[in-house]
Formats: C-alpha cells, structure tokens, sequence
DNA sequence: TTGCCAATCGGAATCATTCCTATTAGTAAT
DNA sequence: ATTACTAATAGGAATGATTCCGATTGGCAA
C-alpha cells in the first residue's frame, strides 16, 4: 500500500517499466508487462518487475488494481478513477466517473460495457490493531 | 458468479458446510471452513469444500467475497452488506450498511473501525463479448 | 441386484507471487 | 583510476491458494 513518505529515485528498469506502463491504457499484469519491457531490456526478471511496480505502487507513480479473485493489473494513471472488469473474457478498462447514483440501478451501459453490477470493499484498521499500534507509539 | 438458473439439492457435504459457514461472522477462508468442518466429516477433502463453496455460489445460498489480492472469504448472510477489511491483520467484518455519502470523506470511524478508504469495482460484459455472445444465440 | 451417474477423496498440477542468494551497478571516498 | 560500500538485480527456487484429474464411493431407479 502506497506510504506516502518519499518518492525514491527510480533505477533504470523502474524509469522503463514506469514509461512502458504510462504508454498503454489497457491495466496489464506483471506478466504481460515483464513481456513488453522484455524488449528492452532482454535480462529483466520478472521478480523485478513484481518488486518495482510495488514500489512504484507505495510511491504513489502508479495505481494497482487488485480486483476480485484475479491477477493484480496496473495502471499509469494515477488520477482517483473507477474500473470494470468483463465478466466474460477478464478485460478491465476505466470508467469515466464515480456516480455513486448507479449503485441504485441493477444494470447500466457505461461506455458501451453492460453493467452488471458492483463491488465495494472499505479498508482500514479494526480496533484492536489500533490499539496495539498506539501502545507501539507508546512504547517507542 | 452466480447463475440464478436452478438451486442443486444439496449433498451431505454441503449441508453440513452451509450449517457451519451459516453459524459464524467471521468469512472464513476455505482453509478455515476445512478445519472446521473436518471435526464433523474426518474424511472431507479440501477439494470438496472448494467445490461446494463454489457451488453454494452460484446457486446464492452464500457470497463469495473475492477482495483485493487475498484469499477468498465465505459470508453465510446472503442479503446485500459490505464489507471492510483490516489492513493491519486481515480480517473482514460486515458493516451496516451502503452509504455512498461515505464516499466523499477520506476517513471515517464505523463500527471501530477506522476507514481508510475504499475500493470500487464494477463488472459488466465488454462491447465485443456482448457481441459474441449476440452472435451465439443466433447460433443456437 | 445391477447399472448408472454425480459427488467425493486424495493428491498432483497450476499459476501468480514472494523469497533467497550470488552477482552487478552505481556512488562516494581514497 | 581504484577501492569499498550499498542497494538493486537476475535467476531460480519456494510458497500458497486454487483447480484439476483419476479412481472410488454412494444413492437412486430399473
């Protein structure tokens, strides 16, 4: 999850990886990014590639999408955005806004794509981790 | 996902797998359902509990909760809640209700928890997989 | 009792992701 | 330039959730 602390300085495969990424609207996976940038850099690991677009990830240079039940994608666009998902070949694309008036609806068209529906999962602390981690401020 | 078409007549098996998902609040992984579920039927495989929580699904006896990058988690409670999940230590509880109002403020208190923020996805069927599947009815 | 079919068991296979270790590249100091 | 140090990399092994497969079992109808 993305610190927010500092931005390091990036490491030639992070900078390619992070322009290959930024070219593209199409949110790959690390495997079909480890194929791109694999035409640049023939020597890259794909424990590279997972390892930076997660550090890209905490720096706030890129988005990643860890939807439903599915390989992680990334997206260049770091702008708040929502995304869906094709239930039937696993493509994901952007959606143009957050309406949340939609919720309301069963089935929509947005951008041609038939809406089907929704999947909203909040995140956050529950009280007992937020206990034991004032008593770790306590204790530091 | 979920078909709607028919609901099977549940085997033994899974019987006693909705009975136990249905008596806790937890969202136990499969894993979890595994351990439990053993102390009734020693023999079970985990293969089985995998399949019938998968049929159990489709016919919308419980959700699947298939949240951002984790294992899937099982919810015996069928009427429509969210969910939130602890960054710190995983663990999902329900809450009580959709309030796309929420959305708007970057962090709020429910329930103990302290929310972070959320994640929104929609699913839907894409142009061209609405087009095949038009094609494959006029097949039929 | 027999045959049939779906469900089960048990374990192997898969696949995304993470981890490990030796090597390399980059930078600063000498 | 050379050396020393450190962080990042490459390559591959390990992990872990999930799915798949083949042989066996259980329940039901003829």
């Amino acid at each position: 999850m993305p610190t927010g602390n500092f931005q390091r300085r990036n490491t030639p495969q992070r900078k390619i990886l992070l322009e290959e990424l930024c070219s593209m609207n199409t949110h790959p996976t690390a495997s079909e990014l480890y194929e791109i940038v694999r035409k640049r850099l023939p020597r890259i690991s794909l424990g590279t590639v997972y390892r930076n677009l997660e550090v890209l990830h905490e720096d706030g240079q890129i988005i990643k999408l860890d939807l439903a039940g599915h390989e992680a994608r990334f997206d260049g666009m770091v702008q708040p955005h929502c995304h869906v998902r094709c239930t039937t070949c696993g493509k994901v694309r952007d959606l143009p806004e957050i309406d949340p008036r939609k919720f309301e609806t069963a089935s929509a068209e947005i951008n041609g794509f038939l809406i089907q529906g929704f999947k909203l999962e909040y995140f956050g602390t529950c009280p007992k981790c937020r206990i034991n981690s004032a008593d770790c401020l306590k204790e530091m």
